[in-house]
DNA sequence: ATAAATATTCACCAATTCATCACATTTTGA
DNA sequence: TCAAAATGTGATGAATTGGTGAATATTTAT
């Protein structure tokens, strides 16, 4: 199952993408245009952005290139007969295939499948990495750099910080990090997690308030 | 244990399907037609619904369609052979499995199992946010924004918001919020519950009057 | 076996939060 | 219109909560 982004300006192809890809069990969802697409990229996360080429506001090309920036996802895009042509030919972009209107819906599902397979044998080999400026966490590799620096930490933070950025923007009770971090079963003092937030903060150093409290509740990775 | 609607205007088919959702486990009821599912879906609710197309009185997809805007619920279509199968397959609808006549019924278990499956994820991988202009409330991440700007709460104002946006457009007994907020066996002064709306409210700047109070019996957020 | 690293517990502190109270204001209905 | 009832408000002290450093226990590496 896979989370598409549907972006088109277009109520019927909108709706007929919406439908097929509906039937064939993935979850999607719609952008009428590309600033509302990077607006809701912002928020959530998507497996494959299947985008027109020609829309209001801003084009498929240029909000192809800013998706880029900040996130690698593969995009299909849709494309009227002979629209640009070299374009989509040349790569720039790092478009994944496309799909030239008017088109069989059930071709379009066979092509998300055909990207979504070569997409994801790519990432196996990949790492998986999260950067925010000079902060990276490499979750393959299990290091944590600051400024190309390589920071030292223990097992525990290691798991608590992936734990974290598994769920970012989310927040995560104190129950839910003891359980899931150090196992259903553990029973322990309440300053456990305290404390090995303390020790990750620590490690994260300018980067610390990255995990923000939540009173009452537990706390929140934000990325 | 799921709850499920079985609709269908043939006896035989009618127990035969309980018959094998009691062997699952399942907690069935049976309507016999489509004015009679959508009327006991006023009442009760279930987890999935099994429907015939073909019923006398409201067919199965304009039974749909009025359920659908009610409810978000999954459905199984059944089918006879070559009935319909566009409009099955144009998922107009929002049909999640359909099973063609006649069946195995080990298949229709399958394909609930399935259905449920597929949906239950979905559920879970959801974000529950809710917007009205620029405010913004993301119960997932527990953050509220205000024109970007992170609104900072304390644990008893996020709680009592989130109870308000869940029962949204509905009058809340000054009780039921104490009840649900503070828990069912808190006993406490007369204007504790005023004193959190009111910080509430204050948090809530411009957005102050989504809470209606409703003099004598409490308070209604208004959505 | 021993030292080092890591994890947990504990005691204490600072900050936040909350219930309560006294009083103000608003609404209702006689 | 006016008094009673209901709700709003600001202040306050007590209670809760999470942060912290140090002590202790446990695990891992040498």
């Amino acid at each position: 199952m896979y989370r598409i982004l549907i972006v088109d300006d277009e109520e019927k192809i909108r709706a007929l993408i919406k439908k097929y890809t509906d039937f064939e069990g993935y979850e999607s969802k719609i952008a009428t245009n590309g600033m509302n697409a990077l607006e809701i990229l912002k928020i959530e996360t998507f497996d494959i952005i299947i985008m027109d080429i020609m829309m209001p506001e801003l084009d498929g090309f240029s909000t192809v290139k800013e998706i880029k920036k900040i996130i690698d996802i593969p995009i299909i895009m849709l494309s009227a007969r002979g629209e640009e042509y070299d374009k989509i030919h040349g790569f720039e972009l790092g478009i994944d295939d496309y799909v030239v209107k008017p088109f069989a819906p059930k071709e379009l599902m066979m092509r998300i499948e055909a990207v979504m397979n070569r997409y994801n044998k790519y990432k196996k080999e990949k790492r998986e990495i999260w950067q925010k400026d000079t902060l990276l966490i490499d979750v393959t590799a299990r290091t944590v750099t600051i400024n190309e620096k390589k920071i030292q930490m223990s097992p525990k933070e290691y798991d608590l910080l992936f734990y974290f950025l598994k769920n970012k923007n989310i927040a995560l009770t104190r129950e839910q990090l003891i359980t899931e971090v150090w196992g259903y079963d553990y029973i322990g003092d309440d300053r456990t997690l305290d404390t090995h937030v303390k020790l990750l903060r620590k490690s994260l150093e300018n980067y610390s308030d990255l995990i923000v409290t939540l009173r009452g509740v537990g706390y929140r990775f934000e990325g």
